[in-house]
DNA sequence: CATGTCACG
DNA sequence: ACGTACGTGACATGA
């Protein structure tokens, strides 16, 4: 609201910090004196009504925006809030447990690291392991840090443990020490007295296109990628007598890429049930579907990712570990079978310079002050915001609509079921054991519906006590 | 508070 | 010739 008092109306607003204090001296809200108090909220209502004023015409001025606004974003406040009030049940004793155990391994692999390195040090401070690997090591410097230090960052340790013993184990010790220090000794902080489970706070304004975040805690980022990250998921739980429900759309963003491309190819690919890696694989390196190979597969789904990305040859090259070359004649040959795709590539770099803006599905729009800057960096960067917003920013709508239609639902027909938790393409809902069947159908229905593409929608559902095993 | 790193989609 | 894939949030360190 500060932000946009200056902005919109030129005026400074009194800070919370001013009336509360902060750091650890702050107090909080019930203990400002009621004159301060009051007038702090009083603010707050007078400035909030000042900015309606000023913004409603300017946002009702646009169509699509004002809709976006009253049949998405409105709609979803209520869908969050019960969300967030409802929380997620935490195994607490498995996270102590979990976090013992990885403190037993981390003082191992301390050890380990110790002895490769002669002497001891900080393995958490990247300053201290850079004196360590290239001053007193003598390794080779990969890659530097935007301020121009030797960069230690997972994928220079991982080329760098080719070679020598050190960089493996503080590979290892990294991953665990994550694990420990942001999931099993935090989450458990996180749980309500007042309830027993934990609620995050979603937010609707922060990601530029059109995404939610979560915070305090951040419940979009909890380990699947390894074994020992599985693990913390099997902390979310149902309680007894209830089941987790997770259904995760497939391929959204891609399938959305399909639609708006209307790329003959892809969209007959998703209307047949491909694996569109495998069928990007085929088509890339031309094999029939029976002959592509594992290695082929991962190399095309790189390619699709990039797509997403708005990719250069360079980057596809870093990620496959490949020559620039090679790279690029992986995206000419994916073009070559794909042309829809490099249409609407194009064509969306030309709205974005003309308009100064894309759009997802609905109209949700994303500026691009940068589009037709001289600055070829930051030109190129905004070309691929550009790419990358539609595509997201749609699915981000699309589980919006979802929300709000399932919550509609539940509330009419199934009190006793919860949504709990959004993880940008997945709804995870707790139901009572007997309601669980009917509610897994109801809900992969109404997201697979959510958006009527010009490719099947494909939703994924599983049921489990805990969030890993509804995977 | 800036920086580097790393967790997720 | 530039330098590189999109979007987030949280942690530990160290000044």
């Amino acid at each position: 609201m500060g932000d946009l008092a200056l902005k919109y109306l030129g005026k400074e607003t009194t800070h919370f910090e001013t009336v509360a204090g902060k750091g650890a001296k702050q107090i909080t809200f019930d203990q400002v004196h009621l004159d301060v108090a009051s007038q702090y909220a009083a603010e707050d209502a007078d400035i909030t009504l000042q900015l309606h004023k000023n913004l409603w015409p300017k946002l009702e001025a646009i169509p699509s925006l004002k809709q976006v606004f009253e049949s998405i974003e409105l709609p979803l406040l209520t869908v969050l809030s019960r969300i967030e009030r409802n929380g997620v049940l935490l195994d607490s004793q498995l996270l102590q447990t979990q976090s013992a155990q990885l403190g037993e391994r981390l003082v191992e692999l301390q050890q380990e690291a110790f002895e490769l390195a002669g002497e001891t040090f900080n393995l958490g401070s990247p300053r201290q392991l850079q004196v360590i690997l290239f001053e007193k090591l003598g390794l080779p410097v990969k890659k530097k840090t935007p301020k121009g230090q030797p960069s230690t960052a997972e994928d220079v340790l991982q080329e760098l443990a080719l070679d020598y013993p050190l960089p493996k184990v503080i590979t290892e010790y990294r991953g665990l020490s994550k694990l420990k220090s942001t999931y099993t000794d935090q989450l458990p902080k996180q749980v309500s007295a007042a309830t027993g489970r934990v609620h995050t706070s979603y937010h609707q304004a922060v990601a530029a296109t059109g995404r939610l975040s979560s915070t305090d805690p951040n419940l979009q980022n909890i380990p699947i990628r390894t074994e020992e990250g599985r693990r913390v998921r099997k902390a979310f739980i149902a309680p007894a007598g209830y089941k987790l429900i997770a259904a995760d759309y497939s391929q959204i963003e891609l399938r959305i890429m399909a639609h708006l491309s209307s790329d003959a190819g892809l969209l007959s690919a998703f209307s047949q049930g491909l694996d569109i890696h495998k069928a990007t694989a085929a088509e890339v390196f031309g094999r029939e579907l029976a002959d592509v190979t594992a290695d082929q597969r991962r190399s095309a789904k790189a390619i699709n990712f990039g797509l997403i990305y708005g990719m250069s040859a360079f980057g596809l090259a870093r990620q496959l570990s490949i020559g620039r070359g090679d790279a690029q004649s992986y995206i000419d040959m994916y073009f070559e079978r794909y042309p829809g795709v490099r249409e609407y590539m194009d064509k969306t770099r030309a709205l974005a310079a003309e308009q100064g803006f894309v759009e997802t599905l609905f109209g949700r729009r994303l500026y691009l002050p940068e589009i037709n800057t001289s600055n070829f960096q930051r030109r190129q960067a905004a070309e691929r915001t550009a790419i990358n917003a539609p595509m997201q920013g749609s699915a981000a709508d699309i589980i919006k609509l979802a929300m709000i239609d399932v919550d509609q639902w539940l509330q009419e027909a199934q009190p006793d079921a919860m949504m709990i938790m959004q993880v940008h393409d997945e709804l995870v809902l707790e139901v009572r054991d007997d309601q669980v069947v009917e509610v897994a159908r109801i809900l992969n229905e109404k997201m697979a519906g959510a958006a009527e593409l010009k490719v099947p929608l494909l939703v994924e559902t599983g049921i489990g006590q805990d969030w890993e095993a509804a995977h």
